[in-house]
DNA sequence: GGCTTTCCCATGGTATCCCATTGTATCCCG
DNA sequence: CGGGATACAATGGGATACCATGGGAAAGCC
């Protein structure tokens, strides 16, 4: 289950988006046919996607960090501590799919995307990502001089470096 | 079974919402046609639902852990001390809906709300939330802010963060 | 008997189902 | 190994079903 690759799908004037055959194979055997989309926390215009089992499971790491082993009971009571699960799920819709892999994208999506006629799908291992494709391609170029980046730093601080 | 998305539903002048259909579907397949509202217990304004299921098995979780394993028999036979079980079920009401998924919201839920013509409806993972849609508003923005520095934190110790 | 609640029907919009088309990748066969 | 046959991926579009909502009428309820 790792999410690789970047697709240019279109937006139908139905508003329908086509979850490519090489996304769907890296949906769960036993749940295909459903996934979910939720705004980027942090990055807005950003929407990003993974299967119903990979964001259930990224959301309970997410409180067994944040409020520790005694954490369930709290966060079912309090109403008034931030529960970044919580954040995350009310900005989150469970999308199901049909059965030749299409889905019509919600209209917040569609706005927070700001995309007219495509959609650019972005695999990023354990999720993938939606974005408006001209951005994507600003985005994209900015992270080619960040990893030439990384790269460099990475043999300047190994013991030696290449033989 | 997760509850997500926020949903501005109308109440109409005879009093009644729409329980929309995103989250009947997570209702239990065994009991779908009601579900329960209760008052948060910590902050005013805002009304908590879930399944009937779900409530009952949190009140049941509240018990255990909070008066320990001789718990239901103290509680059954002492009303001098506090039971915050019984607290919570007193502010709870088991809502019926019509076959289209509709129900009469009680007035002591639209006065606590302060709702007039809308209300929204917020998932939170295992419950959902309502709240009067401009405070909603307001306590997501605050959220946003939450959300953003939560994640700053987990990316302090990474290599290579944003700047 | 006035008022609220419940049942039922109506409607506009959206989503879903199903069928069709095109291009590409894969397969089979000699 | 070429060449056509086949399968599937991506897209378009008509018809239908369902969602959210409004409102009339019947059925309670002091």
């Amino acid at each position: 289950m790792a999410f690789r690759s970047e697709i240019l799908i279109k937006l139908d004037k139905k508003g329908r988006v086509l979850l490519p055959a090489a996304f769907r194979d890296e949906l769960p055997a036993d749940d295909r046919g459903a996934f979910v989309l939720y705004h980027s926390p942090n990055v807005p215009g950003v929407v990003n996607g993974n299967s119903r089992l990979g964001f259930d499971a990224m959301l309970e790491r997410l409180r067994a960090e944040a409020l520790g082993p005694k954490g369930s009971l709290k966060v079912a009571l309090d109403d008034e501590a931030f529960d970044p699960a919580g954040y995350l799920s009310a900005g989150a819709r469970t999308i199901a799919m049909e059965p030749d892999g299409r889905f019509s994208m919600p209209a917040e999506f569609v706005e927070a995307l700001d995309v007219a006629d495509g959609v650019m799908l972005v695999g990023k291992v354990e999720k993938f990502q939606l974005w408006n494709p001209a951005r994507w391609q600003a985005r994209r170029a900015a992270e080619r001089e960040k990893m030439a980046a990384f790269v460099r730093n990475l043999s300047a601080g190994d013991a030696g470096g290449e033989a």
